[in-house]
DNA sequence: CTTAGGATCGCCT
DNA sequence: GGCGATCCTAAGC
């Protein structure tokens, strides 16, 4: 690295994991990592990788109003709509203005199960936290938390244990870009959304 | 267990 | 005017 080179980038590490990297391996590193939003989380057990030259992602198109946080600094959060109804949860990737960026897509719950619960309106552990949509909602995601940094109240994370083993496959419910392998899940985990094959 | 349809919003062509 | 990084419910086999 060298810290007097303009295009020298800070390390932005948080919790073991390097956020100035790109997607596909921060998206990888994530994998068993707990994350916390106002001490309701848990293990991250699922993830896709997005990027900017990249059909599938919302930063796709260039930057707008909308979509500015997956724009800013990595290591903070970015939140998007899905079908109009959902909050998806990201983590900005590489440096400021590339436009990279991580989907959060199934949590391990571990804490704060029954304020997940209320929020969700359902009991089944398995059914809190198995879906980018059931992420945004089990933790209070809005649009309001758009560029909140991840090192910092509310948001907190934790380094993973144990290596985990990494599963990788295709990225679900898109239409372009569907056949890269950008999705990845913690081998043998019960809170995957749909299973690895 | 699989399939189908509706809800609902910002940005695209 | 159409579509998407989804979820839920209901119905059918």
């Amino acid at each position: 690295m060298d810290a007097s080179s303009a295009t020298a980038r800070t390390a932005h590490v948080v919790a073991g994991v390097d956020f100035g990297a790109d997607s596909a391996a921060v998206a990888q590193a994530l994998i068993g990592v707990g994350v916390w939003v106002g001490g309701v989380g848990g293990r991250i057990v699922e993830t896709e990788a997005y990027d900017r030259d990249d059909p599938a992602s919302h930063s796709f198109a260039g930057p707008t109003a909308r979509n500015a946080a997956m724009f800013g600094p990595p290591g903070r959060a970015d939140v998007s709509r899905s079908y109009g109804i959902h909050w998806c949860l990201n983590f900005v990737c590489r440096e400021a203005g590339h436009g990279a960026g991580v989907l959060i897509r199934a949590l391990e719950p571990t804490d704060g199960l029954d304020t997940m619960r209320a929020r969700r309106g359902v009991d089944d552990p398995r059914l809190l936290c198995s879906g980018p949509g059931r992420v945004g909602q089990a933790l209070g995601i809005d649009a309001s938390f758009n560029g909140f940094a991840l090192d910092a109240p509310p948001f907190a994370l934790a380094p993973r244990g144990a290596n985990a083993v990494v599963l990788t496959g295709p990225r679900i419910g898109i239409s372009r870009a569907a056949d890269v392998p950008w999705r990845f899940g913690a081998a043998g985990s019960r809170f995957l959304s749909r299973p690895f094959r």
